[in-house]
DNA sequence: TATGAATGAGTATTCATTCAT
DNA sequence: TATGAATGAATACTCATTCAT
């Protein structure tokens, strides 16, 4: 690949990825079939296989843009920040906002993860994000704001509970419906913050 | 279906929920034909079909089990005792073990949970599990030993943590190899207690 | 085959018939298994086996007592006359009684008709209906009391008759729902004896 | 389906049908695997597909194709009489024609009769026929050309007699082998002629 | 670039038949 | 006689990929 594009190329190759995203997500990525994205592109199957090599390559496209977007999004609210914890509150916030914006996105994360082909792409992706959190987290307990622990494991605790109280609360498969994303999001750095050991302070 | 089977007819039946459970966390559902399991039972594929219905009924099929299983295996655990953290500690130390004693029935739970077709059960299962955890919350809440928060919102964070420090810590996903898996249950309970509003004692 | 068998032999032997021609007469040939059979038997399938030596075997037998009784119920409606005319129109009667009352049957005969593995057995057993009828329209033709014309198509012409205003009118599938068998049965015996060259007279 | 086809498609499907047409005929409907159609064609099995949806609607086209140019035969060779009773005859000889030179086709309406999945179809297009002349014959009554009978009763008579003298004489399955066409042809005329009350003149 | 057509290995499933007990 | 279990070839259908135009 690496094919160089025309601009209506790229666009192309865009619509391409936005569909499949939506397919992959909707019925995922085993039960949606090349034919399933042409089709609704309206396009033949060469278009395809021009812009992309196989599905593989296309559904390793989008895991790998959505986890860059999601990380590009963390520190570009965190950056501003002197505070660590402040800065780690502000990347949970960051990344609750995304993936309930984004929910198609985090679904293929989702899945990619338990998928033995894709979840080596996602572990490195959200190994960089834990690894943001936890240099965070080592400069705070090198202050003194929490207490001594294993920052890594907490950074892991953090990242988990984030990823999960959007599957949970913010997902059309909530039997509640109507959540208040807020509140969630509240509850989930709340939560997060008591587990590495802040004291509550609502 | 639903077959009167002789005790030869039982052991058959088990023997293919086995190798499927095997094949299915190893190469992933969509990626184990029907096929593999019977070859790899040494059987015809007519064995199969006078067993299930189908291959997503075999999958059902483990898939209850296992979520059966996780859960009697917290109940007895948790029984035994009067405090209510105590209870929730226990429950925590149990699914740990559990699951990482069947690392397979994990793996097919955590794909079950992303796809369309299973993720049904698997968050009822998960429900069932969070309500139990819910319970002993409200408990402590009421006995003051933890803070006043919402006991659904934290009884699913310790699922979800228990759950995913299993996954990144204690399976063969884990680029580490060798980890020290008390460690890693002490962490875990310690973010959970922490993450309700335990005060750190350790 | 030709098992000797025991009286509680014959009952199962006949059993399987019933339940089967039922079947095929719902479902088809080809859309009934022998494990539908046995199923609705409520027997193994050694049993079927025992009694039959394949499925083909066993909707052969079906096959030939249909067409067997149909010949036998049509001679005896025909014995007493000694007008041929009358012995032709007993047997159209007969038959669309006959046929009317054994709707199953009549499936099976035309279904047969139609299958290259069957078709043999049916055209063999409708040929002695139709030799039997043609010797009786030579009869009227030596009388004088129809037109000279060949007996063999006259009788084919009314054999079909009978046989398809049964399909039409006399059951299942009519749309109409409640035909007036009485009618049916004179309109056919009238289009035959017309068909003949016999003059109008009612 | 219902997919957009270049001339070199158009040909691949219709060749399609005709092959299944033969085999269908031939060996019957159920005993003629898709893969034999393809086989045949010497084509790969997804060619099947990208032109059919299944074997069932392959086999409809076929179906309705079938009655519909046999419809369209009659009525061109209807139209121009002004008497009804020529122009029954006019369709009778014509259906013969058309039967006894497309016998695939005969022999698949005559299967699809007796097949539940595919007579409500068959049924359809022979009450198309059947209404034709039933309307020719009321004309015939009401000018007294023939006795006051039922139709519709007529109709289906004349219809029925005229499929059944070909399926008996004019097909392959015929014992006698060379039979002149024309005289069984003249025959059916004559038996439905009387049949509807027509006074002989031969 | 793009399309429709073609490939063919692969998939789940069925089913007539056989067999050990 | 009867049963449940087993066989395995056959079946309809899918789908990632390739290719001629």
């Amino acid at each position: 690949m690496a094919r160089r594009l025309t601009p209506r190329g790229k666009e192309r190759r865009e619509q391409l990825m936005e569909v499949a995203t939506r397919l992959f997500a909707q019925k995922g990525y085993h039960r949606t079939s090349v034919a399933d994205v042409c089709d609704t592109c309206g396009v033949g199957k060469g278009v395809f296989y021009w812009y992309f090599d196989s599905k593989e390559a296309l559904f390793n496209a989008i895991l790998a843009g959505a986890l860059h977007d999601l990380r590009r999004t963390q520190q570009r609210a965190i950056e501003p920040s002197p505070d660590p914890i402040e800065r780690v509150t502000a990347g949970i916030e960051a990344s609750l906002d995304f993936l309930a914006a984004n929910d198609d996105l985090f679904n293929l994360i989702d899945f990619a993860g338990t998928d033995a082909h894709f979840s080596p792409v996602v572990r490195h992706g959200i190994d960089v994000v834990v690894d943001d959190t936890t240099r965070h987290l080592k400069e705070a307990i090198a202050q003194g704001a929490i207490p001594d622990a294993d920052p890594y494991f907490l950074a892991h605790g953090i990242t988990t509970i984030t990823l999960t109280f959007v599957r949970r609360f913010l997902h059309r498969g909530s039997a509640e419906g109507t959540v208040d994303a807020v509140a969630v999001g509240r509850a989930a750095v709340a939560f997060c913050l008591h587990g590495i050991g802040l004291a509550a302070e609502d």
